[in-house]
DNA sequence: CTCTTGACCGACG
DNA sequence: CCGTCGGCCAAGA
């Protein structure tokens, strides 16, 4: 059983619609809504128990970089973004404010 | 309860 | 542009 916050993150996660990302900032402030628990986001959707569920793939760093990510890695990931129909190059999102969705 | 770690962010040099 | 420092939050040992 998951902590409530974890259960926050996740909701969130789910909320991004397809063809959209968001960020880690993004969601620690829309959740703790203080300056940057962004670190606690990223370990909640490190755990994320809902892996399918989630799409945690979606959330990516400030930066507009995919960040770490522990699915075998980044490159996956990508491959899924650009599925999504987000454009990924040089591991950046490209037109990373247009795909940036705000809660 | 205290210490360490982590898919982070922003500022400084 | 890149490397480094400090800060904030939550979970685990």
């Amino acid at each position: 059983m998951p902590t409530q916050f974890q259960e926050q993150v996740y909701a969130l996660c789910k909320q991004i619609p397809k063809g959209k990302v968001s960020t880690y900032g993004a969601i620690a402030k829309a959740l703790n809504k203080r300056g940057h628990a962004a670190r606690a986001v990223g370990q909640a959707l490190n755990k994320n128990p809902y892996a399918p569920s989630v799409p945690c793939h979606r959330v990516v760093s400030s930066d507009a970089s995919i960040g770490g990510f522990g699915f075998g890695g980044t490159v996956p990931k990508i491959e899924l973004l650009e599925k999504e129909g987000i454009q990924v190059h040089n591991g950046k999102v490209v037109r990373f404010k247009s795909v940036l969705y705000t809660f």
